[in-house]
DNA sequence: TTCCATACTGACCTGTTGGTAACCATGGCC
DNA sequence: GGCCATGGTTACCAACAGGTCAGTATGGAA
């Protein structure tokens, strides 16, 4: 593993925005709000990320703290996904780009081509 | 001009941070914040980025509607940049970037490496 | 023994970003 | 005519993110 600290940016909100900017990030951990989640089962609910880049999101999210990674040694091994509570509290924060996203959007006139800001209510687990 | 469109995520929140996240762009709409700015003040103000980059992403915000660019035909010539309406809507959005890094930071211990959250209180103009 | 499922890893390629350094255009001033 | 300031542009590069595709490891099932 690259032990090689990585460093952060100073300004706080550059150092949010390299945390949290990634291809894939936002949509993995809309899923991971819902729940943990399997390697498999992400790949299901992201067909269009290869599994490469897929666990290479969620490794950088799990340096980052975001992220929890679960081994459970079974047959065939299982691995667990889950959002750390530093990786739940990004969930106002990414509510709030997704409103102002909308908004943009909005004075943009491409209002059509954006999706909205639900963001699933936590079902059970 | 290139005419190519580039078009933006259609998730709100990618499309936010497509749009915020550029190496300079946080910074430099911090200081457009406290009111319009020509260039050679940004690059006083931000001496690390070079002119290039730094209209390159002025242009990029400009494109997407964050700041407004205006050439007053003087001797020598005098450009200002200001943050749109819709750029300064911005603000919130990144003191919540802001206050998420900050708290990032606290949980990873590195809470002397990241500066504070304080926009300059609008100073007049 | 071969096959399958899981969860990875590695070689390789490409487009985008950011960076350096040099050059251009205008028009006043000396 | 040279020089200055402003506000650019251009050519060129290096680093990196993300993408494809193929390979690895484990251990039960057939």
């Amino acid at each position: 593993m690259a032990e090689i600290f990585k460093r952060l940016p100073s300004l706080p909100s550059e150092r949010a925005l390299k945390v949290i900017s990634g291809r894939w990030k936002a949509v993995i951990l809309y899923h991971l709000f819902d729940g943990p989640r399997r390697l498999s089962e992400l790949r299901r609910l992201v067909p269009a990320v290869s599994q490469k880049v897929l666990i290479q999101q969620l490794r950088e999210m799990e340096e980052h703290g975001l992220v929890h990674r679960e081994i459970f040694r079974e047959v065939p091994p299982r691995v667990e996904y889950s959002a750390t509570a530093l990786g739940q509290s990004l969930e106002p924060v990414l509510l709030a780009l997704c409103e102002w996203g909308q908004r943009h959007a909005e004075e943009l006139g491409e209002v059509d081509q954006v999706g909205d800001c639900i963001i699933r209510p936590r079902q059970g687990a």
